[in-house]
RNA sequence: GCCCCCGUAGCUCAGUGGAUAGAGCAGCGGUUUCCUAAACCGUUGGCCGCACGUUCGAUUCGUGCCGGGGGCGCCA
């Protein structure tokens, strides 16, 4: 039972009382058979108290009392509440709670037991989830628009897994039709050094990987279009070793820290004959229209033509969309109870089609569920480098990533970025992505900020072992009283409320609302931490300079902060690996501040 | 013409049917020898795009309009 629930139960339980004794009027009873939705919120502002309720206002209608009266009532039937130390009635008919120290010491020992899976209900208890995310085409390297559809859909997978669902993770590989044909004859042009041909793909990519086949399978390029363009994709997929220009699609996301579970070929939906068979459907259930020498999916408004959808083009090839069609068939074939599919904010058009066509099959198109992302814009220097594959100025996730691993001297600090920054945005959010902030290794610097805080939280610990000091993680009665300090419990507060934010952030998709509460988090700590310099948490060089220090040092007080340290720690770490963002236990000094202390020592 | 997203502080963005709408950055003022820091504290700054409606109460929900971005049957 989490804080939040514990005081839920207490304001329940003063209700009930009032209600039995009739303090509540003739509908008192009757008013609390049924269940109250009543909310238990931290106030905006903190001299109202740790918590505040809006319980007398939404019992108003039902009671037949204005809410100040049921408020009054309710503050004094709190007063034996071991929870509640403190209501008071204010504003509207709000009622500002505050807590005994011992309601967050509870909740303390609560995370410390459950360590970094604190919050989470069991696993296995919620939904089979199928999550398709990238599926970028594998006709050119991932740009930083896949990059943000990768890391947004990886996060919501490690919230949905938290959330108790199992999800799996799907890439649909875009290896058949048009796109991977111009691919083929792109490549194989190169290789013959002729040039690419018209509306095809250029860039260095295409021209090493036409030497790599020469290479390495000089037969590929002598075989037909469809098999040469399988044999482009795969090598997209696993990349060239030792390739800047082409990394491929699988090492760049699990650079990101992004893996796929299921790698899905559009390609063996027609080898297998599966786009046939749904069509034949479609068609047999008259969801199919001729004209113009092409077959159609028909629009779901009547007389709405001009919205009919091409499936087999007059030349006799299928579409995308007919892939598509039996694509998510098979989906929900393979029992899954509900289909997420991530998408760039420019597919919104798709999602409708992909809805009633799966309707049009007879199948539950409520299970599929699209999650929109927008765009993305890199900055340097203020300016926002243009994006764009027409312009031929692209920029890839590579680049990115390999520029701020280098200015950090540290791999993986490209990925951090890329994921903190993309995920601090709602998905309906452009995000704005300053590669100059991002390479700085300063506190000014957000990804930097926070990850130093979880460090300073190890560095403590750390130090408190070098000291031999011990770091019980259960503490008598006697330590926990040490722990009244309002901002250490404020942080406690701070953390009770993780496990509503993790369910509120899986529940709508939305990772930045972790994102913020770990910025919250670090900023509180950092704040606190910067402010208790006069009254530090390990006895300092200072104070074990004086002999027998450790008579008149407080091993209670310390044992207790060490312990809500490590609360701090399981539940911030908990924080950065749903964002799939490193917690560093140390932070490497820069070498000009690392140079300046050594000077200071020598 | 239709569809989707956005419009909140100088900038970038959170947020919510309820109390005096928040954060970061920028600006201004102050503090800081010790558990690794360029931090920390305070403060200036808002017709929450406009109008109407629903409601005891709307920045939040609904409708319309204005502005910005994106997308609209033989590309994916």
């Amino acid at each position: 039972m989490s804080l939040n629930d514990r005081v839920r139960a207490s304001i329940t339980a003063a209700l009930a009382q009032l209600a039995n004794a009739g303090d509540l009027g003739e509908q008192g009873k009757s008013a609390l058979a049924e269940d109250v939705a009543f909310s238990v919120e931290r106030p905006k502002r903190p001299e109202h108290g740790d918590l505040a309720t809006n319980v007398a206002m939404v019992l108003t209608k039902r009671v037949g009392k204005p809410p100040r009266a049921i408020a009054e009532a309710l503050v004094k039937a709190l007063a034996s509440s071991d929870v509640v130390k403190s209501a008071e009635i204010a504003g509207p008919g709000f009622v500002n709670l505050r807590l005994h120290a011992d309601a967050f010491h509870h909740e303390l020992r609560d995370i410390l037991r459950a360590g970094t899976w604190y919050g989470r209900p069991p696993s296995g208890s919620g939904e089979r989830i199928n999550l398709e995310f990238v599926s970028a085409n594998p006709t050119g390297p991932m740009l930083v628009a896949h990059g943000r559809g990768a890391i947004f859909g990886d996060s919501v997978g490690r919230l949905l897994e938290a959330t108790g669902h199992r999800v799996a993770r799907e890439y649909y590989v875009n290896d058949f039709g048009n796109q991977v044909r111009l691919f083929a004859a792109s490549v194989l042009a190169s290789s013959q050094g002729k040039p690419v041909p018209e509306d095809g793909y250029k860039g260095a990519y295409i021209d090493e990987l036409a030497r790599w086949l020469t290479k390495v399978d000089p037969a590929s390029l002598a075989s037909d279009e469809a098999t040469l363009g399988r044999t482009c994709v795969t090598w997209m997929l696993r990349g060239i070793p030792g390739s800047k220009d082409l990394p491929g699609i699988k090492r760049t996301l699990a650079d990101l820290r992004v893996e796929h579970d299921v790698w899905y070929s559009e390609e063996s939906l027609h080898r297998w004959g599966a786009v046939g068979v749904a069509l034949r459907q479609l068609d047999d259930s008259g969801f199919l229209v001729r004209k113009e020498g092409a077959v159609f999916f028909k629009a779901k408004d009547e007389g709405a033509d001009d919205k009919d959808r091409v499936v087999q083009k007059s030349d006799g090839l299928y579409t995308y969309f007919a892939s598509d069609i039996a694509y998510h068939a098979d989906k929900v074939a393979r029992g899954y109870d509900r289909l997420i599919n991530v998408l760039g904010a420019d597919h919104h058009g798709y999602v409708a089609r992909v809805r009633n066509a799966l309707e049009a099959l007879g199948l539950p198109s409520e299970r599929f569920e699209a999650l929109l992302f927008q765009l993305v814009f890199i900055y340097r220097d203020g300016e926002v480098v243009k994006s764009s594959k027409r312009a031929g100025n692209i920029i890839t996730v590579e680049e990115v990533t390999q520029e701020i691993d280098e200015a950090s001297g540290r791999k993986g600090a490209g990925a951090d970025a890329l994921r903190f920054f993309f995920l601090s945005r709602g998905a309906n959010s452009n995000v704005e992505f300053d590669i100059e902030l991002a390479k700085k290794k300063s506190l000014d610097n957000p990804v930097f900020y926070v990850q130093y805080g979880y460090a300073r939280l190890c560095s403590i610990a750390k130090k408190a072992t070098e000291l031999g000091i011990a770091r019980p993680t259960t503490l008598s009665a006697r330590e926990w009283a040490t722990l009244v300090d309002a901002d250490e419990l404020a942080i406690a507060a701070r953390l009770a409320e993780f496990p509503e934010t993790l369910r509120e952030a899986a529940a709508n998709r939305e990772p930045h609302r972790i994102v913020f509460f770990i910025q919250e988090l670090a900023r509180e700590f950092q704040s606190y931490f910067t402010r208790k310099k006069t009254d530090p948490i390990l006895p300092q060089a200072s104070v074990r300079a004086v002999a027998g220090w450790e008579k008149t040092w407080d091993f209670d007080k310390t044992a207790a902060r060490l312990a809500w340290i490590e609360a701090i720690r399981c539940v911030y770490a908990q924080g950065l690996d749903l964002l799939g963002v490193s917690a560093p236990e140390r932070m490497d000094l820069p070498a000009a501040i690392a140079a300046e202390d050594d000077g200071a020592l020598a």
